[in-house]
DNA sequence: CTTAGGTGCATTTTATACACTAGATACGTA
DNA sequence: TACGTATCTAGTGTATAAAATGCACCTAAG
C-alpha cells in the first residue's frame, strides 16, 4: 500500500512543519491514531482548561459556530435546539470575555448581530472535532443505559 | 530537515495503518496541525456529543482518570480540587451509565473502590489531549478579562 | 477514634419558561 | 392618505426548576 503523490507531498510538508514547531511526530500520530501517550499535561492543567468548557453550553456554542460558521443570535438559538434566550445571551457574553467569540454588529434596523469565532475559538473548535467524530460513531455513550 | 530513522519507521507504519482504516492522511494532519477541515460532522451531532460533557465535572473526571490513571473516590475528590462528595458520587454514577468509567471494588474492610476508564473512556480522554495542551499555552482564554 | 466511601438535607448557584421591550418597516383598511 | 396593528431582531426581567455545594452523618473493621 503506497501513498498517492499528492498525499506524499502533503505528508512530507506537514512533517517538516511539525518538526520545526518542535513537536514529536510519534506523539502526534500516537495521539491521533491508536496509542495512549504522555502529551505533557497534568490534571491541574486539564481541570483549569475544562473549567470554562464544562459550564453548560459553552462547548456547544463553540462547536455550532465552528461547524455552521458565523451565525446570528436567533440562528444560534435554533441550532442549539432552543436554549433559552436568556441563557444564550449570558453564555455569549462569557464566551466573548474568554476571547473565544466576537460580536459583529450590522447597524439596522432591524439591527443584526453576528457572532463569529476568534482565532482561538476556531482552534478550540478544530481540536474538538475528533471527539465529536468518535462520539458520533459510538452513540451508546450518549444514550445512557 | 530530515526525519530520524526511528521517526521515519514510525511514520511509515502509522501511515499504512491509517490508510487501512480508511481515513485521510491529509485530514489527520490538517486537523492536528494548522488547518480548518471538514471532518464530516454536523451541529446536531456535536450538540448530542457534548450534551454529556458539558454537564459540569464530567469532562474533568474523564481527564483526571486519563491523566492520573485509576483512582479511588477520595483521590479523585482531591484531584478535582475538592468537588463535593455528593456531586462526585452522582457524576461517577452517570459516567458509569454512559459507559465511560467502571467501578472496581476491592473488598475491605476498609472497602476500597477504584474508578477506571473503560476503553471508550480512554479514547475520549486521549482525544481531549490536544485541547488541553492548547489551553495550557493560552491561559488568557481561561482567565477571563 | 480512624479510614474509606459514600448519603441526607438545607442553601446557593445556574438554567429554563415565558412575558415583554425597542426601533423601524410593512400591511390592512376606512 | 392616515391610523392602527403586525413583524422582525436581539435581547432583558423575573419567577420557578434543576444542579452543585457545605456540612453533618452513616457503616464496618481495626
Amino acid at each position: 500500500m503506497t501513498l498517492s503523490e499528492k498525499d506524499f507531498n502533503y505528508v512530507q510538508k506537514s512533517i517538516v512543519e511539525v518538526q520545526r514547531s518542535g513537536r514529536s511526530i510519534r506523539k502526534i500520530f500516537a495521539a491521533y491514531y491508536d496509542e495512549d501517550v504522555d502529551i505533557g499535561w497534568e490534571v491541574d492543567a486539564a481541570v483549569d482548561a475544562f473549567e470554562m468548557f464544562s459550564s453548560r453550553w459553552t462547548i456547544e456554542i463553540l462547536a455550532a459556530l465552528y461547524i455552521a460558521g458565523d451565525r446570528r443570535f436567533n440562528e444560534l438559538r435554533t441550532l442549539l435546539r432552543g436554549i433559552s434566550s436568556r441563557t444564550l445571551s449570558d453564555k455569549l457574553t462569557t464566551c466573548q470575555e474568554h476571547g473565544l467569540v466576537e460580536r459583529v454588529v450590522e447597524e439596522g434596523p432591524p439591527i443584526r448581530v453576528t457572532y463569529r469565532l476568534t482565532t482561538h475559538g476556531r482552534t478550540c473548535g478544530r481540536l474538538l472535532g475528533p471527539l465529536v467524530a468518535y462520539m458520533k460513531t459510538h452513540k451508546e455513550l450518549i444514550e445512557s443505559e
